[in-house]
DNA sequence: CGCGCCTTTGCAACGGGTTGCAACAATCTG
DNA sequence: CAGATTGTTGCAACCCGTTGCAAAGGCGCG
């Protein structure tokens, strides 16, 4: 079905080699046999096989790209710049949908079938050990939203989540609220646990304010106005730092069929600034994660792991910020 | 880095051809052997490398999954769908984001480099010609959410628009709105046109009704939301079919933002049934269009194309329906 | 025990490329 | 103009599997 090599050689009256020669970068051909090749490739509309090359080469450009919520408006915007950064560099995401099985191994195993020269893991809460079975497979691996530590073992690139809890600690501190809560998502989720902790923190020169926490059962909206609800029933904090935009929305909305509104009745501040967090009907103000930079940052590592392995584990976190809208009361002015 | 056929047959103390007939299922080996090699490969921790042995199989079960639009919510659901259908199947999706370049031969070329078995374009917008150039280079495609043609050139999966325009104008109808108008997403998708065309038939017998139409510039919330800004200044309709929940979801924004509300104002139904439609502060009444059921019947359309190619195009379309939320005031009783 | 048949096995060629090496040509140098 | 240098080219081996074919092995049967 597919034109071959072979067939380009024959037609243009050159050896294989030539031919092969004519598409690699910076291979030693005349601009004689080069014309020769080109034209040939043309009438025949000859395209290179990848496959077969990467059986030599040992590169497919294939890139695995694996994510596990499928559910988060933020994960569109997550795909849409992967796989244009991706596309800008002649790379190829293969996609995994880990929402059923999240066993590293099969995934991997998969990944080595296909010969993917590197792995991103897009994930907030997958934990690290997740992405390191690739890394100790020696897969060039980057887990893109992940936690960070001291001594990483993997690539991570992303946020603090740690400070963002002292951020959303800060700015509901300033804005003179007294009783204040976390409504986190799962509680496994690496990214809920450090935003906790941070929010925690934040608070620890302000005694006078309360702090509590509760959790959702997931990143979801319905997840989110369930816990609202409950919430609501027992007697409200004033304002709720919300671990992802997804709960803070679905909280919204719990206030809202309760008759409440927010900021008036109960403040709300999110995380991520996805694309509706600005609609106008929503409105929500929240902790934007520069998840552009994050992603050009995950690519460049991963291209850079794969030219050159075993540069050691790194860690780029990008600053995250307060964005105002229309959830959170006015500054106090007082600190 | 990875271990090779030649390494287990090694260890196992057979021939690379039982090895590789121990991973072919029907091929003929012996529980003896089959135990051997298994053990061996086991203890290598080898997996047959997929791309060597499409060269020769040539299946790859590599499927290409082309999109164009990023950010329509709805594709969350598609792209979840056709992933895990996929990956059931032992399919696995290679993405392609087509938001910046709409041509077909550089995706083509593309797909092909990497041996696709099959490709499934997932859009609302592209033209038929543009899967048609699949089909004509031997590719087996098929285009979901695409439109069908009377004379089909190439699989096509998805829902009658034109009968959703009727739904549609049905819907508006029955409710007696008798100044009602067509909000549509760009011009020259095939969606906006076939959805606006049924929704002019469908007033046909209903010649005390006004019907006029206009159009967003993309299927974007900003879009609607301008769109209806517009229109709103002008002198709003009644009611409106938005040709697209997220630009219902930007037109009710707008209407909010004027101070006049839904259904109360004006009446607004969309269409898809994207996830975020039922959520409690939004409550869009909309038309669903059956997701699941056509991303099923495309992996079942394009496996089947592979297997047995040169079966004729087929067009699957899928029935959608009403979903009465809270944006269309209730059925009038009369009709 | 010998024969024929079916299953299992290895050999070798193949799929579509890449690449080290040696032969060759073209250009440069003195 | 000879000799050295540099650039091109084709050969053949290789990448990692698969598969047609023939040989070898196992089995049942007379």
């Amino acid at each position: 079905m597919a034109v071959t090599l072979k067939e380009v050689a024959a037609r243009a009256g050159v050896s294989r080699s030539a031919v092969s020669r004519t598409f690699t970068a910076g291979a030693s051909v005349s601009a004689k046999t080069r014309a020769k090749v080109e034209k040939a490739a043309q009438d025949l509309g000859y395209a290179p096989n990848a496959l077969a090359s990467s059986l030599t080469t040992g590169k497919t450009k294939l890139i695995g790209l694996i994510a596990n919520n499928f559910h988060n408006p933020l994960i569109l915007e997550v795909f849409d710049l992967f796989t244009r950064g991706l596309q800008d560099r002649g790379l190829r995401p293969l996609l995994v949908n880990l929402s059923d099985a999240t066993d590293p191994a099969a995934s991997l195993r998969m990944l080595r079938q296909y010969s993917v020269d590197g792995v991103i893991v897009a994930s907030s809460t997958l934990p690290p050990s997740f992405s390191k079975a690739f890394k100790s497979a020696g897969q060039p691996d980057v887990h893109a939203f992940g936690r960070p530590t001291v001594t990483p073992e993997v690539h991570v690139v992303g946020i603090d989540n740690i400070a963002c809890g002292r951020m959303a600690a800060k700015a509901l501190a300033q804005r003179g609220y007294t009783r204040v809560a976390f409504l986190g998502g799962p509680e496994m989720a690496t990214s809920t646990q450090d935003r906790a902790a941070g929010f925690l923190q934040g608070f620890k020169d302000h005694p006078e304010i309360a702090v509590s926490l509760s959790y959702a059962t997931q990143y979801s909206f319905d997840a989110g106005r369930t816990e609202m609800q409950r919430l609501l029933a027992q007697g409200p904090a004033q304002a709720y730092f919300c671990g992802d935009d997804l709960l803070a929305v679905g909280a919204l909305s719990a206030i809202q069929s309760a008759g409440l509104s927010s900021p008036q009745d109960i403040g709300l501040i999110g995380l991520n600034d996805m694309e509706m967090a600005r609609w106008q009907n929503i409105g929500l103000t929240t902790i934007r994660q520069p998840v552009a930079d994050i992603i050009a940052a995950a690519i460049d590592l991963v291209v850079t792991t794969i030219d050159t392995p075993d540069q050691g584990a790194q860690v780029r976190l990008f600053p995250c910020r307060v964005i105002n809208r229309q959830t959170l009361r006015p500054l106090s002015g007082t600190t």
